[in-house]
RNA sequence: GGAGCCAUCGCCAAGUGGUAAGGCAGUGGUCUGCAAAACCACCAUCCCCGGUUCAAAUCCGGGUGGCUCCUCCA
């Protein structure tokens, strides 16, 4: 097993990671609050933490990884409310929308899937013990935390408990009943039209923040190795969710390290909604296909924040019609480099064997040491991209040219690097297709995207074809310089003519 | 107002003390009837100023520019 070091967001540093157990660890990320489609922010975040716990297992770890879904919190009861629906019931109808999109950027599913409906009793019981304990007090039906009997509180984000008493203040935003602004919810007494369930304080449902110190402790323990989530839950969630376990069961407990993913930019900005740029993830799909948003994302560092590049594409009038996802489409560039790759070495192996056991040229035991090395240097996975260009590089070097190497370590080597890649790309998440499928796909999707007329392709090729049999380059040539003017492109191959749509870049 | 982050080639993006990964685009070449794909070669001294050090993109101080959090937000 590697040895690995991770960056620690408590302790603001790349430390060495060393599970509770040896080789085993415990993992913690908050999903959704499933209360509308899924949009590329949601996705990245799934992504980003999918990717560690595919490169734990790479490097050797059998990994816990529990991810809950809060289904029962103010936005959903809102929106239940407008559609007429019951919360329960849109939360599980988007969660289940959540779980295919995420599918289609290669997330598997957690191995617990943890809801706060089904964990009241154990959220009920954890705020019991915080209110006997003095950590938190009820007032007409409401519990809050009380945030100065807990004096860590603020470490994780670098917040004053002072500062933020006094920001508090300022918004006015103060409920009376509770002894100080910064004190936090953990139970909140039911009102008319909202789902509730019985409780010591009397019926009411869970705050916000408290269903993960409960779900946490339910599936991985007081305490566990690893709790990640987007950089925006560090405060106040995470803060509160180590206010409110440490409060119960001791200082030593809960997440021993904390791991937080960047944000996505557009244009510099972040994502919102009153700019705009919120993108769905069945737009994504459909625009890209789901592997280069994963592409994409894994080309990235997942703490530092992501430019990504959308067009807006406008009619000659200057009415916008639509939008290009410029750097996704670079992705899937990339992609397809890689499959055109595989794709070739597969058809060399096919033919002539893999060339069995034995050496194989030095370069090509590369590749798998330098994934090592790099996702155990805190998930590097855009060293990991550097490390599979090589990879491929060489395997088209050898399907180019053979010469002066023996024709078995040829074929081994061939095998080996087609072999390696893929086993990489399953640590990130990538290249799990076949690869004609994956090219099948993209032609398609960039034949409906540019309207192209796939027959008259076909009636051209076969024309060129005859054309060539002749002799007649010049009619040959013509019907190639009439092809690129519609954005196709030919490729001549001793199997015959193949076509791939030019995809300008940019 | 308080807290924090970032600034690396035309674009994207690694690198956190030892002399700038990788990709896209570009240029030249190989291959090709011509092309495309593929391969080969070329292509940056790291926002500015000062300091520490034998040595800094990397550390410290000061600027400038950008972003985030403190309120729902992946």
């Amino acid at each position: 097993m590697t040895p690995l070091r991770l960056h620690d967001s408590l302790r603001r540093q790349k430390v060495p990671f060393e599970p509770l157990e040896p080789g085993k660890v415990g993992m913690y990320v908050c999903g959704p609050t499933p209360y509308a489609p899924a949009h590329i922010g949601h996705a990245y975040s799934a992504i980003s933490f999918d990717t560690i716990r595919r490169s734990l297992r790479f490097l050797g770890y059998v990994v816990r990884y529990v991810r809950n879904i809060t289904d029962v919190e103010d936005k959903i009861i809102r929106r239940a409310n407008e559609l007429g629906e019951d919360p329960m019931a849109l939360a599980a109808r988007f969660a289940d929308a959540y779980n295919s999109d995420m599918a289609q950027f290669g997330v598997m599913p957690p191995d617990v899937e943890p809801k706060v409906s089904t964990h009241i009793a154990e959220i009920i019981d954890l705020t019991a013990k915080l209110v006997a304990n003095g950590s938190a007090y009820a007032v007409d039906g409401d519990v809050y935390f009380q945030v100065d009997t807990f004096p860590p509180y603020g470490k994780l984000s670098g917040m004053s408990v002072d500062d933020l008493r006094a920001g508090a203040s300022e918004r006015e935003l103060v409920e009376k009943a509770k002894k100080s602004p910064v004190d936090f919810a953990l139970w909140k007494a039911a009102k008319p039209g909202e789902p509730a369930w019985d409780s010591p304080w009397g019926k009411g449902r869970p705050g916000w923040h408290i269903e993960c110190s409960a779900m946490t402790v339910a599936h991985l323990g007081q305490s566990f190795d690893i709790h990640g989530g987007g950089k925006d839950l560090i405060f106040p969630h995470h803060e509160n969710e180590i206010a409110q376990s440490q409060g119960a069961y001791g200082t030593e407990t809960f997440a021993r390290y904390w791991m937080h993913n960047g944000f996505l930019n557009f244009d510099g900005e972040k994502m919102s909604k009153s700019l705009g740029n919120v993108f769905g993830c069945d737009q994504i799909a459909d625009a890209v296909g789901g592997e280069a948003l994963r592409f994409f994302c894994v080309k990235h560092h997942y703490r530092s924040p992501i430019e990504f590049e959308v067009d807006e594409i406008r009619a000659l009038d200057g009415t916008p019609t639509g939008v290009r996802f410029r750097s996704l489409e670079a992705a899937d560039r990339d992609l397809e480099y890689f499959y055109v790759t595989l794709s070739k070495i597969d058809a060399f192996t096919a033919q002539g064997g893999d060339g069995g056991d034995g050496a194989v040229l030095p370069e090509a035991e590369k590749l798998v040491r330098a994934t090592h090395e790099a996702l155990a240097d805190d998930f590097n996975s855009p060293k990991v991209m550097a490390a599979m260009h090589e990879a491929a590089q060489l395997g088209n070097k050898l399907i180019a040219e053979g010469k002066g190497i023996d024709k078995a370590v040829r074929r081994r080597t061939l095998a080996r690097v087609a072999r390696d890649l893929r086993a990489v790309g399953e640590a990130l998440g990538v290249l799990a297709n076949a690869p004609a499928t994956y090219l099948r796909d993209r032609r398609d999707r960039l034949v409906r995207r540019k309207a192209i007329d796939v027959t008259k392709i076909d009636r051209l090729i076969a024309d060129r074809a005859a054309a060539r049999a002749a002799k007649d380059f010049t009619r040959g040539d013509e019907i190639r310089n009439e092809l690129a003017a519609i954005g196709i492109e030919l490729l001549d191959t001793p199997q015959g003519t193949d076509w791939r749509v030019h995809d300008d870049a940019s």
